[in-house]
DNA sequence: CGTGCGTTTGAGTGAATTCAACGGCTGTGG
DNA sequence: CCACAGCCGTTGAATTCACTCAAACGCACG
């Protein structure tokens, strides 16, 4: 069942360093500079539960999904990381949570200890470390509201909010995740998801030129199913 | 609806430090050493969301909840503290979510930037802060997965065994909190936290001698409905 | 032009919710 | 000491929202 899913680790394509500046956050400049960058290909593992955490990770192109898996195969991915974002750097020994890439994407890759050393050299650094563990787990926190109080249409609306904010800006999303993905995420089945986005759909509160993507016409309204007390 | 939670800020009861050594973590023993007592009375508001973060507390005996809440009053509890933990300290700025007694409890409290100094002269306690971040990051990971997918006997499971492994060791339990609590931090009603317990009870998996205490008497049971794949 | 995968749509079911009533414990005041 | 009020928790009945099972659609690819 869901066999798909543990297809596992599809092929792992070395490439040539990228240079990215797209973000210059400290954090990721230090990978940037100082990391090696990989491509891997959709649904690839990146790194699985319980293994050492050895490495850190950056996202030059593409995203990448956070997740945990239950015996029977139930899945609940905890996050979504875009261009910019670091993630699998653990504090102690292992990955408490497994990563896969949702399309094919460019990672770049540092030694865990490389990067602590880095840290230790420049205090502003861990400090910023700490900054970005706590804006993950903020993070974590509005998820939590949202999958244990909210409505299926509040999911969405929550979801499509905050996927604009982070890879638009413009009303336009170009979604890097299937609907599987996407009702993992929101702790939904794949069919709510699609009956829950033509919903919002005929309300007008957004429209779907193609399966992955999203126009928002009516932010406002969207914003109001969200309710959005939490930040 | 709901007004009683928002009773708010009971009555604060300021009482002698206390130099507890419950617990030998250094973090919290920093907490034990420089901060001041407190004492908070059932329900009272430990501090508010959007509050600024000016000091950092640790829980000498009694619980907190740490809460967000929805504008129509729908609350989602992300969790417990019990004695022993730390709680409040964020990296910058302003409180993300709530935190209230949820019974009378004993409090220590110490300035954020007289935390935060000590921390700067001592490398370890820094790591060991970040360490304190992450292992709250797995937590919230966990419980993800427990309000996205998992069912109301699941959840109850995995709720009794982590309160039982933190508060107990014996298979007895006395909680601290009420139903509402539970069921708010399960994602869950009242009604339906109720009716599981009884579930299990009937099951044979617990016993429930008095509405706050109850009896692990089949963990392995519980074990299973767990499932705990998850840390 | 089929084949396969991802998505949408439909019909029926079910687990948890809502609404409602009852039971039990505690503390207060007559 | 008992009566009563106020909570908190349990139980019951009916409802609902999301789920399951099933089928069809559409697009991409060989």
């Amino acid at each position: 069942m869901l066999s798909w899913r543990s297809e596992g680790s599809a092929r792992v394509i070395p490439f040539e360093p990228v240079r990215s500046n797209l973000k210059s956050q400290p954090l990721f400049e230090v990978l940037a500079v100082m990391g090696s960058g990989m491509g891997f290909e959709r649904n690839a593992e990146i790194f699985a539960e319980d293994e050492p955490a050895e490495y850190v990770y950056g996202i030059a192109s593409g995203a990448v999904r956070i997740c945990k898996l239950m015996s029977d195969g139930r899945r609940q991915i905890s996050a979504f990381y875009l261009p910019g974002d670091i993630f699998g750097l653990e504090a102690a020994g292992h990955h408490s949570f497994s990563a896969e890439a949702v399309g094919d994407c460019r990672i770049l890759v540092l030694k865990r200890t490389a990067f602590l050393a880095q840290a230790a050299r420049d205090d502003s650094l861990m400090a910023q470390l700490w900054e970005h563990s706590m804006s993950h787990l903020r993070r974590a926190q509005s998820h939590m509201l949202l999958l244990g109080r909210k409505s299926a249409q509040e999911r969405l609306a929550s979801f499509l909010l905050d996927m604009a904010e982070r890879l638009s800006k413009s009303g336009a999303i170009e979604l890097p995740m299937s609907r599987q993905d996407i009702a993992d995420y929101l702790g939904l089945t794949i069919e709510t998801v699609s009956r829950t986005l033509t919903l919002l759909e005929r309300e007008g509160l957004i429209t779907i030129p193609a399966s992955r993507r999203i126009v928002l016409r009516d932010r406002h309204g969207l914003s109001e199913l969200d309710d959005c007390l939490a930040a």
